[in-house]
Order: structure tokens, then sequence, then C-alpha cells
DNA sequence: ACAATGCGTATTGTCGACAATCGACAGGAA
DNA sequence: TTCCTGTCGATTGTCGACAATACGCATTGT
């Protein structure tokens, strides 16, 4: 199957967004991309095009397309809507969730308490590059396994995009100590122990309570400047 | 403000999706979008792609863009996450809510009650053309603006998303009669009032109370097959 | 008669080029 | 000095053309 060079530059292009390459701010000069791919305008410009309308991109008309600046409001924004969204997927999932979903769910936390172990071998208690990304990678599943047992296409796509979007425009240098990591573990636990219950409610509420979670940690980190004094007259 | 070419397209495309000139599998062909618009396949085929992005328009590779054929469970999933997404707003909306925003949602569920009016001396009780886009227009107008007043904008979007794809690939005949837009206006006060009392949690089991409601209506009155027996062994 | 195969056509994917427009910079006037 | 203005350069928006590919159709063989 060869791919489209517009799904080629649309790949690379995001990848370095995410991989934090291109900073905020900087201009996407199609041109640019264009002899650096060896190819024509046409494939980058429609890639980037998809950027835009995925909001990853600001586009000013004759001017080009400059990497989303950050708003610290924004990445609230993108947290309360997960906020929104994963407590009701988790009070649906718990009931309807298939065994082997829930097996698989199981063998997540496992998985993650197993890291938990291992970063208290870690020199200060702090995982290290491969480990951490093995922890992201695993939080990542676990809330894409429930999404994907509430059986709402939509509202997994959406969580996606908030989560795709916290990692470009975010870049929060997040310090995966022990501490941090045995919590998710322990609300993993919790939100998982109420699935298995049939307590959907309780499911929700352990959600709303990991993603607040998740929420303050990010936002202490992140190196946006603060909201500027919302005293709103 | 010269639009651009593309812009231009996109909205023309996406207008003959709305009002259903172009229907469900048909092909999307920018040669021919070209032909019509007088213009080149460049700035149609970006118009094309973002419909694509946007999930309004299905795509397969060397063979065209196609008008997505929705599926009934898609749209009971819209409307999922318009229950997930609107309840929440509504409450958050209820604390933060500004006396010029409070005063406008006020002034539309006058507007509405106007309508109920208006509708009782239609015909059979049946609103005409007219007075349904009025009606849907002050419902579309309602739920903005506790959005807006939610503060998020964010969810805003992914609401207002919903309700594109609901209105393109739903085409639902909905019959707007008296105690339909009754019911709705009825409900409309009812979150209102929540909203004025500062009672976020009952605005939205209020709001949660509406959305299952105009979903139950939606779905019934929807052409789409139902979903095919699931037992889901 | 039916299936397989090869050809023709139509449409897409990609390209290079041109014109319109924006930002920067220099130069002159107040 | 500072502000306005005209020009230059660079980049975008748009275009028409070419090559690659998928679909439909006719032809042929069994």
């Amino acid at each position: 199957m060869h791919m489209t060079l517009k799904q080629h530059a649309y790949m690379v292009i995001r990848e370095k967004l995410i991989s934090g390459t291109i900073h905020s701010g900087e201009r996407l000069s199609d041109d640019a991309f264009a002899k650096e791919l060896g190819i024509s305008r046409s494939p980058v410009r429609e890639a980037i095009s998809q950027l835009v309308s995925e909001g990853l991109v600001d586009y000013r008309p004759r001017s080009g397309a400059y990497v989303r600046i950050p708003a610290y409001d924004e990445l609230a924004e993108l947290y309360e809507a997960r906020l929104a969204l994963e407590p009701f997927a988790a009070a649906k999932a718990t009931e309807r969730i298939r065994p082997d979903e829930l097996t698989a769910l199981q063998q997540i936390c496992r998985e993650v308490t197993e890291i938990v172990d291992a970063c208290r071998d870690c020199p200060g208690h702090v995982a290290d590059k491969p480990l951490t990304e093995r922890f992201l990678s695993l939080d990542h599943e676990f809330h894409k396994m429930i999404l994907a047992a509430a059986g709402n296409k939509r509202m997994m796509r959406m969580v996606e995009d908030c989560k795709m979007m916290v990692r470009v425009f975010g870049h929060v240098p997040v310090v995966h100590d022990l501490p941090l990591i045995e919590d998710t573990a322990i609300q993993h636990g919790r939100i998982l122990h109420a699935i298995e219950r049939g307590d959907a409610e309780s499911a929700a509420k352990q959600m709303r309570e990991h993603i607040e979670f998740a929420q303050t940690i990010v936002l202490q980190h992140c190196l946006l400047p603060k909201p500027p004094e919302f005293g709103k007259t």
C-alpha cells in the first residue's frame, strides 16, 4: 500500500510538532517542507491544511501557518473537556464492558504496578526515559480501553484529540517520580475496582478524581504564563 | 475581506451537504466542483480535504471522496457525546454566567415562548417552515449561550461539530408540531430556572433530560436502518 | 453462455509556474 | 527624531498540465 504523499507529509509534520522539533509560534513554510521532503508544495499544503482544521496550527491568510501558541486556559480547557467526557464514559463502560476488555484492563493495571516497583529501584526514585515512556503508553492504553468499552467512537476520538493537543502544545516537563506513578497506579486501581464491582457511579467518580489529579499536575508543571489576573469586571 | 477560494468552496460544498443537495454515498468529484465554481481543482481539493478531516466525508485513495454513509449508531453516539458535555457545561455555566449572558438567555426563552403561541395559530398546530427555522435557530442559540457561559471554547466547538453532523448525515424529517415545541420550551425554562437559582446540579439534570428527549425524538424519526439485532454474543 | 483478460476512459495525485499580496526596509518629509 | 510612503523581496493562492491508477467495457477463449 503506497501511502499517498499527503499522508506522509502530514505524519512527518505532526511528528515534528509532537516531538517539539518545531516550537510554538514558529511558521510552517510549505515551500521549506516541500524541499525538505523532496516533493511538491501541493501535498504539503494539504497536509498543513489538515493540521489547521485539527486545531494544531493557526492560520493567517496570506501570511502563513503558525504552530499554535498555547494559552494557559486552553490547556485547562482540554482537561476540562476530558473531565466531562471520561467519567461519563467510565460509567457507561462499567455496564457494557466485555470480559476480554476487562481482562485487558486488568493486565494494564498489573503492568503499571510493575512499573511502580521498577521505579523504586531507580536513582532518586525518578523513572528514566524508557520507563517513563512505558508508563505513559500504559496510561494512554488504560484510558483508551475504557473509552472503547463505552462503545462510543466519537467520544473516543474527542479524547484522543485532547490528548494529542496536550502533547503538542503542552510540552510539559513533568517529572515522573515514584509518588506520581504510584498515585496514578492507585487511581487506576480504584477505577478498575469500581468497574469490576459494576458500580458505574463510583467508576465515574474515581475517573473524575483521576483526571482532576492529572490536570493539577500538568497545570502546575507547564511553562505557560499563568492566567493574567482575572477579576473580569 | 476577500475570502479565499478554498474557504468559498468549502462553504459551498458544506452547504450542499447540509441542505441535502448531495445525498449520502454520492461521490464528490473535485473536477466537477471546480468547473461548477469556475475555479481550479486545487482549492476544491483542499476544501474537500477539510471536509474529510472533519468527518463529514469518507475518503478512499485513488477512488474519491464520498459523502459519509451514516450509521444509526453514529447518530446515537453524537447525542451521547452531547449528553456527556452539555450537562457538565450547564453546571459550570450556572456558576460562571455573567448578567448579560443571563439576560440573553432569558430573552431567548421568551422568544421560544412566543413561538409556542404562534404555533397554536398554525393549521394542525404544526409550525410552518419559517417558524420552524426560527425555532431551530433559537434552540441552537440557547445551547450555544450556555456553552459560552461555561467558558470552554473547546467544548463549545465539540458540541457545534456534533450538531453539524446531525444536520448533515441525519436529515431527520422531524415534524415540529405544538407538543414538540412546547416540551422544548418547558425544558429550556427548567434549565434557565435552575441557572437563575444557582442550582448547578439541577441545571445539569435538566439539561440531561432535555438532550435525552431530543435524542429520542431524532432517533425515532430518522430514516436510517435500525441497529441490526444486537445480542452481542 | 459465462468467465477471464486486455484496452480505453475518466479521475485522481502530483508537479512546476505565475500572479497577487503581505512584511520589511529604505528614503524623504514634518 | 519620528512618521509616512513607495519599492523590493518572499511567500502564498491559484492555475493548467502530466503521469499513474481504478473502473467499465468489449473481446476472446472455453
